[in-house]
DNA sequence: GCTAATGCGCGTACGGCGCACGCAGTGGGG
DNA sequence: CCCCACTGCGTGCGCCGTACGCGCATTAGC
């Protein structure tokens, strides 16, 4: 329980609500939240600094020190907010489409907020939603008779592959910026080290366009079976 | 082929020989990424700047402008040779020993330079080890009968996966640092919210120690065999 | 060996960053 | 009504990436 995570911690945990003594805030912590998402979302995380986000909100720059207690920490909010809560899940649809539509649900998160990958990519301190998400699959997986060890570990499988392929889907519905840059490659002399690579993306470069939410699909259903192959048979 | 990318797409496939007019330089590209990469992996991404690198190096700091156009194209060099090549793998070990030997040594590598998963949730062009990479996992399926496209899938699923897992691997192993603070939970009274979370942590608690390694090889085996499955029944 | 061309190390400077500090003013509780 | 907790925010510091250009080392061509 260091100071630095503390801070966050509180905010991101705790309730915000504060004496009613002097002056009314002008802002709060929900619409600078609300703002430096908006920020990240149309210009990325780099364009985000305190200066900036203060402009957009009309207000001077170390105002917001009054409401968050560093930039780290803003950022941390804006992560949990942005995963939003889990989605509610109908009954009936068993484990498996509990998880997917968990899956679905956080990918296109990280549709719709890419910044948010660069920073889940590394260890943290998770928020109320982001541990809603991790309830939400396990309360799925619970009647299933998996060990807990197994629970955690098939939770960690398909949050680790939702976000770990994230960045891949991206690069798929972006035709101008390619991954793997073949004519570069060429270019450079170097094709003929890659040569499973060059058939490969040769091949698919002559039919129609690579669909992303093909690839998320085929990983989804292969990571299921292999889920219900071990649920199946333990 | 804008000139951002083409100055790092330079260095990342160029050669790197230089007329030999002038004095000899008393740096290289190499010296400066390797040097890098230490203090990223001793302090982290966040200590690295060119004063700092300059001053490790002995240098000024303006001096490694003459060897890195920019702080971002050193990274993605620095991002590449982290990487490195991918393992040699032994003839008649089949696809799925293949696939295993890349997913361990790109797990290793995730362990040992922490810093490269930030970097790598990010879309970029791929260096050559990384495209080397996928060359070896590509070569690994060529004989399965799976099509192009099925191919670049489980790729992308396995990298996915490995690259998503990282982090909690590294919770994992940090036993200080929790991705999820149930004791801070608890202390601000949210704990109901989160039962199954609670049940579950609580029974590993009592386990002894959680092993990283274990939540590795869980996922992998579930996901080939996920795998196998498509394969054998088309 | 001389000269011109070239590449080298790096000092200086600029704009922008996160944020510590402290001041002036506001408005509710006693 | 007055006190003081709390507000917005201006100023300033240290660090960042890097554009620019100077002085010098080195080599090619003569």
């Amino acid at each position: 329980m260091t100071d630095r995570e503390s801070r966050s911690a509180q905010l991101l945990w705790g309730d915000r609500t504060r004496a009613p003594r002097g002056p009314k805030p002008s802002l709060s912590v929900d619409r600078i939240v609300a703002e430096g998402i908006e920020l990240a979302d149309l210009e990325g995380l780099e364009a985000l600094s305190m200066q900036r986000l203060a402009t957009e909100l009309g207000a001077g720059t170390m105002s917001l020190y009054r409401y968050v207690p560093s930039k780290d920490d803003l950022i941390a909010l804006m992560l949990d907010a942005a995963m939003g809560a889990p989605p509610q899940v109908d009954e009936g649809v068993g484990w498996r489409g509990a998880l997917e539509a968990c899956a679905r649900s956080c990918a296109a998160v990280f549709e719709r907020h890419p910044w948010v990958l660069s920073l889940a990519a590394r260890p943290r301190t998770m928020g109320p939603n982001e541990v809603a998400y991790v309830e939400a699959a396990l309360a799925a997986l619970s009647g299933t008779g998996l060990s807990s060890a197994e629970m955690i570990d098939t939770v960690v499988l398909l949050n680790g592959f939702v976000r770990g392929v994230a960045p891949f889907l991206a690069a798929e519905r972006d035709t101008d910026r390619r991954l793997i840059d073949m004519e570069l490659i060429a270019a450079h002399g170097r094709r003929e080290n890659y040569p499973t690579v060059a058939a490969v993306l040769g091949e698919l470069g002559g039919r129609r366009h690579r669909n992303a939410d093909d690839s998320f699909e085929y990983g989804l259903r292969r990571i299921l079976d292999g889920v219900a192959a071990r649920i199946d048979a333990p």
